[in-house]
DNA sequence: TTGCGATCCCTTTTT
DNA sequence: GGGATCGCAA
């Protein structure tokens, strides 16, 4: 059967031999080089049309044009890390090393292999076009694997299953082992799959423990069942992509060679980010017999690497000189993006970290208007979101140095995902634009994920998943029973449950409507799979899903959801217009996972910091600096000390991705699980200097409310003036007031706004509480300065009641609460009972 | 078989 | 707090 994969020309694209030389018959002339081509003639004596490397400094020069053997560079934050990259790459171009087609380039991310993409596109033109291997280490995997599917046990028509998929599967099996799944999760199963082909892990490769350590010590044999009954359905996750190809590899020396002899170059961008899978993936590509070039440029920062956690082998950038001999390493420190301020804090903060390389970013951008970071506290994330969103007003209309910002230049950056949804909140009441990047995701909807398993069964019959995703959606009077007795057919003649289920409407096994219900299915399916071939991808995309009554079913719904759905897949079906076939639609949609529909609506990001690694913005929010948020609590638990530095590189990776201002926050009160939690600053904020941050709660306490201030204080001042609650709550204690607030602000915008000035002027009087701050942060005096309280002493706390001091560190407090139990608080938020 | 209510569990990060 | 799953009743 072919397949669009199967269009794509192995070899013949490029010649293996020779080395692509100039002339009007390469491929790669014709292909229109633009710069490239333009600078293949200047080869011949007029370097100074290689505009592309002016402007490059001797670093990035010499990792640029340092095109023989093994080098690494070593990036800092804002140092023109994709620069080089995407400059070597029209470099090689540019001097006639190889064509478009014999250059791998792996990142880490889609959104790195599309910005590497569309900057090495405006370098060289349309010749990145020819380039079919830049890519994500996955969707390359899947590329290779398409080719050598069967090598791997799989037709190249395989599908990809996401996660969703995975743990269903998973879920089966463990069924089918008659074990309890509720006390053996299938998603816990699925991850440790999964961090298994991290590592690069087969079953037989599991050591004993590990697969002691599932299922009553079935753990290797249920790994190795899902395997079979992944390749029984034709498809593999995500880790098989890398793990395919490497045993393919590792059994094939020939088509290995053929590999080694296409990619004259590799680049790999983030290299501190891969794992041992991916290690061994690209070690065997890029490791060549001796005295053959090694032409692999690996680019990476290990004060970056932040997915440790996903398997990340920082080891690997460490060894990098020594997996590959005469490399050379280059290391890029001179900082394009950020101001001084923005670079000493993140410097000092990152000091705090033992095991690494050791670069120190510099700029030669001194500017005495630049904002040094700034420190806020808030009361609770409410009031977070609430100073967050003024903040951004401000500068909209105009920030201190007067000039009006963007949104788009704007990011805020959560520790964890759930705080973002306090700020879309505020937002919307605000009308504040906003996008959420890397949030809930288009195709992971219910509705878009069972369109797709309907487009997925009839491109690949042998989905099951697909299969029972669908097949009784809508209702089609083909319950559980039914199905068991399908699954059980289909698994003991071991075939698709479709096909199972066109052997089994022939016979008298199911009662009569089962048996129509399940006839008309298959019926629609048979006729689907004709017209693939017949009818473009976008009209069957429409029949399908109105034949098999899907959006009838929506149509039908009265709740609020179903016209958003509706439109939904409307939106689906639009989106697949930009792809040939169905089958190139599907494969997107499984590795990508995301429709970038941003258009040049201007609006303020919310990401979460990993998902912000390689981004800048002008202004940076990082809110949630809190003890057991960030760093955040699991982190500290599952990875110690590591898990710590970790944490600190991500904080590392948000102070970096400012430009000019970066504003930090930090609440007292949060909720967690549905509880509030009282929290403590986070001990990051102690590692930042003094000498490049302020501390602005103290100056908006003071100057900003009274109306005798002056300064450029608090966020939205002139509207609390106006607040009338202020004046007979001045002298009230700010607990108090940010409690009685609590309870109507979230109905009365007003409301809380007010409360919200009064909550603030309340923490500037409790003495404790400013100083507390300034000591956290500026230096440790105040936690010397023994605290107010004493063992013993009875006290009371706003979230958590009245209690007994335990034990006292500085001014932080251990309590026994009567009902909340023991607690670490900060002695500014308690007072005598 | 379906639909609803109750309960349980989870909440870091992603290809 | 909230989403997903489970169990029970119609």
């Amino acid at each position: 059967m072919t397949n669009s994969f199967d269009d794509i020309p192995f070899f013949d694209d490029a010649p293996e031999e020779p080395a692509p030389r100039r002339s009007a018959a390469s491929p790669a002339a014709a292909a229109g080089l633009g710069i490239a081509a333009r600078a293949m003639a200047a080869r011949d004596g007029n370097r100074a049309a290689m505009e592309y490397l002016s402007g490059l400094n001797p670093e990035q020069r010499e990792a640029v044009e340092s095109l023989d053997g093994p080098v690494l560079v070593l990036a800092g934050a804002g140092t023109g890390k994709t620069r080089v990259l995407t400059t070597r790459i029209a470099h090689i171009l540019a001097t006639a090393r190889a064509y478009p087609s014999q250059i791998l380039a792996v990142t880490f991310t889609n959104k790195a292999a599309r910005e590497m993409k569309e900057r090495v596109g405006v370098l060289v033109g349309g010749a990145v076009e020819g380039m079919p291997w830049m890519g994500t280490f996955h969707s390359i995997g899947v590329k290779l694997l398409r080719r050598h599917a069967e090598l791997a046990g799989l037709r190249s028509d395989f599908s990809i299953l996401d996660t969703d998929d995975v743990v269903r599967l998973i879920k089966q099996l463990i069924q089918a082992e008659g074990l309890d799944d509720k006390r053996w999760p299938a998603k816990q199963f699925a991850g440790m799959i999964d961090s298994w082909k991290n590592k690069g892990l087969t079953p037989p490769d599991i050591a004993e423990g590990d697969a002691r350590a599932f299922a009553n010590g079935k753990g290797r044999e249920l790994y190795a069942a899902y395997q079979a009954r992944l390749r029984t359905l034709n498809a593999c996750d995500f880790g098989d992509l890398l793990l395919h190809p490497i045993s393919i590899f590792r059994q094939n020396p020939d088509i290995l060679k053929e590999y080694h002899q296409r990619f004259r170059y590799i680049l790999v961008d983030e290299y501190q980010d891969t794992n041992t899978a991916q290690y061994m993936w690209l070690r065997l590509l890029a490791q060549r017999p001796q005295g053959t070039p090694q032409n692999v440029c690996c680019v990476g920062d290990d004060d970056q690497s932040i997915y440790g956690w996903r398997g990340a082998e920082v080891d690997n950038i460490l060894r990098f000189e020594k997996d590959f001999v005469g490399a050379k390493v280059i290391k890029l420190e001179r900082n394009y993006r950020s101001t001084e301020h923005i670079l000493g804090a993140a410097g000092h903060l990152i000091a705090h970290n033992e095991g690494r390389l050791g670069k120190t970013l510099f700029t030669d951008r001194v500017d005495p208007d630049d904002e040094k970071v700034q420190v806020h506290a808030a009361w609770d994330s409410e009031e977070e979101a609430r100073a967050v969103g003024e903040e951004i007003e401000r500068l909209q209309r105009g920030g201190s140095d007067g000039k009006k910002h963007n949104l788009n230049d704007m990011a805020i950056l959560v520790r964890a995902s759930f705080q973002m949804r306090e700020f879309e909140d505020r937002f919307v009441t605000l009308g504040l634009n906003y996008r959420v990047i890397g949030g809930p995701r288009f195709y992971e909807r219910l509705e878009i994920r069972d369109a797709m398993a309907y487009f997925r069964l009839v491109c690949q019959p042998a989905d099951d998943l697909a299969f029972e995703r669908i097949v009784n959606t809508p209702k089609r009077g083909l319950g559980d029973t039914t199905i068991r007795n399908l699954h059980d057919y289909a698994r003991a003649r071991d075939i698709p449950m479709l096909a199972a289920a066109s052997q089994i409407t022939e016979t008298d096994e199911l009662k009569p409507k089962a048996r129509k219900a399940l006839f008309d299915v298959i019926q629609s399916f048979r006729n689907w799979s004709e017209r693939l071939e017949t009818v473009s991808h976008l009209e069957l995309a429409e029949q399908i899903l109105e034949e098999s009554g899907y959006t009838d079913m929506w149509k039908a719904d009265k709740s609020a959801e179903a016209p958003g759905r509706l439109d939904n897949l409307k939106e689906l079906v639009r989106s697949m217009e930009a792809f040939e076939s169905m089958r190139g639609f599907l494969e997107h949609v499984s590795l990508v996972m995301d429709a970038d529909k941003n258009e040049n609506l201007d609006a303020v990001s919310i990401m979460t910091l990993h998902s912000a690694k390689g981004l800048e913005f002008d202004t940076v929010f990082l809110p949630g600096w809190e003890e057991g948020l960030f760093p955040h609590q699991r982190a500290l638990d599952e990875g110690g000390r590591s898990g710590l530095e970790e944490e600190r590189r991500l904080a590392y990776v948000g102070l970096t991705r400012a430009k000019h201002r970066c504003h930090i926050w930090f609440v007292s009160n949060r909720r967690i699980h549905g509880l509030w939690q009282s929290t403590m600053p986070s001990r990051f904020l102690d590692e930042l200097p003094a000498a490049h941050v302020d501390v602005a709660v103290s100056e908006s306490n003071y100057g900003g409310y009274g109306g005798q201030g002056g300064g450029r204080g608090g966020y939205g001042q002139s509207r609390f003036d106006k607040a009338d609650p202020f004046a007979n709550t001045h002298s009230t204690p700010g607990w108090k007031r940010a409690q009685a607030n609590k309870s109507d602000a979230t109905r009365d915008n007003w409301g809380s706004r007010s409360g919200h000035a009064v909550e603030r002027i309340g923490y500037g009087e409790s003495g404790p509480r400013t100083r507390t701050i300034d000591g956290e942060l500026v230096a440790k005096s105040v936690a010397d300065t023994p605290s107010q309280f004493s063992v013993g002493d009875r006290v009371f706390h706003v979230k958590f009641g009245n209690g007994n001091v335990a034990s006292i560190e500085g001014n932080k407090l251990t309590i026994d609460f009567d009902r909340a139990g023991q607690k670490r608080v900060l002695d500014g938020f308690v007072e005598r009972a």
